[in-house]
DNA sequence: ATGGCTATATGTTATAGA
């Protein structure tokens, strides 16, 4: 089974080169992060043509995620639990059934800056909410896959210029603490248990030739239960993408489970 | 270079992203 992650930044603006990705790649499920798009305006179309079933959950404007899968999907779940006044739409979850059932969660970590501030302090309370479904989750003994954009770069190994970052809500060290928390649990970061070493990114920004000088970070993770760490067969960046016809500012992760 | 680009809707400017 290969799962992906996919911050597309816009599923209007993104349609034709997330189609063609699919196409290429051929998962079998994609977590979509920032569709900026309100349910009823998702092109699910456009997915079910290619025979994805398509979950969404998204608000006008901003943030938004959503879940296709060419599996059947069953007990889906939307908005992270813990906060009912939580209005932003950054986390979906349901159950995907092939050969194994696997719990999947597609998150849209907040961004938190600047820092300190209000939207800061919404990103860790949100880390603190997400730790405690991470650990029930744990507890259903399933394979989970938490799978997305978690705005956060773990290591300075994480970054190709790791002092500009060092004051920003993605980097510092509370920010790092709550994520290694989250880790501490019982999850295994997919893509630093197979590649130690530096220089691997996921997002480059639109602005001063960042993706032309390599300057990424890679903010974009798949973390696994023990029993999903079990499964996995492989785990790649899909960077060619970001070099493609009018790209997301990041690009594809994903894992494959033998599930 | 102290936000330089991109996307959306609040829409010929503001807000958010990272």
């Amino acid at each position: 089974m290969k799962i992906a992650t996919f911050n597309i930044n816009g599923i209007k603006a993104r349609a034709e080169a997330l189609l063609a990705w699919l196409d290429a790649a051929q998962p079998d499920v994609a977590l979509l992060q920032e569709i900026k798009s309100v349910d009823e305006s998702f092109p699910v179309e456009l997915f079910a043509d290619r025979g994805f079933n398509v979950e969404t959950h998204g608000q006008k404007g901003f943030n938004g995620v959503a879940v296709l899968s060419k599996l059947p999907l069953e007990d889906v779940v939307r908005g992270l639990p813990g906060d009912d006044g939580d209005e932003q739409a950054r986390w979906i979850e349901a159950t995907v059934v092939g050969k194994t059932a696997v719990r999947l969660c597609g998150l849209y970590l907040p961004n938190g800056n600047p820092a300190p501030g209000p939207k800061y302090d919404y990103k860790l309370a949100w880390m603190a909410r997400m730790a405690t479904r991470a650990k029930s989750l744990l507890e259903t003994e399933m394979p989970v896959v938490l799978g997305g954009d978690y705005n956060i770069i773990p290591q300075s190994e994480d970054a190709a210029s790791p002092e500009t970052w060092v004051d920003d809500a993605l980097f510092r060290p509370e920010s790092r603490a709550a994520f290694r928390r989250i880790v501490n649990l019982g999850y295994t970061e997919a893509f630093r248990a197979r590649e130690p070493r530096p220089g691997h990114y996921s997002f480059w920004d639109y602005q001063a030739g960042a993706w032309q000088r390599n300057n990424g970070i890679r903010i974009d993770h798949f973390l696994l239960s023990p029993q999903a760490a079990d499964l996995m067969t492989d785990v790649q960046i899909d960077k060619k993408v970001r070099a493609g016809v009018k790209p997301s500012d990041h690009v594809p992760v994903w894992v494959a489970l033998d599930a």
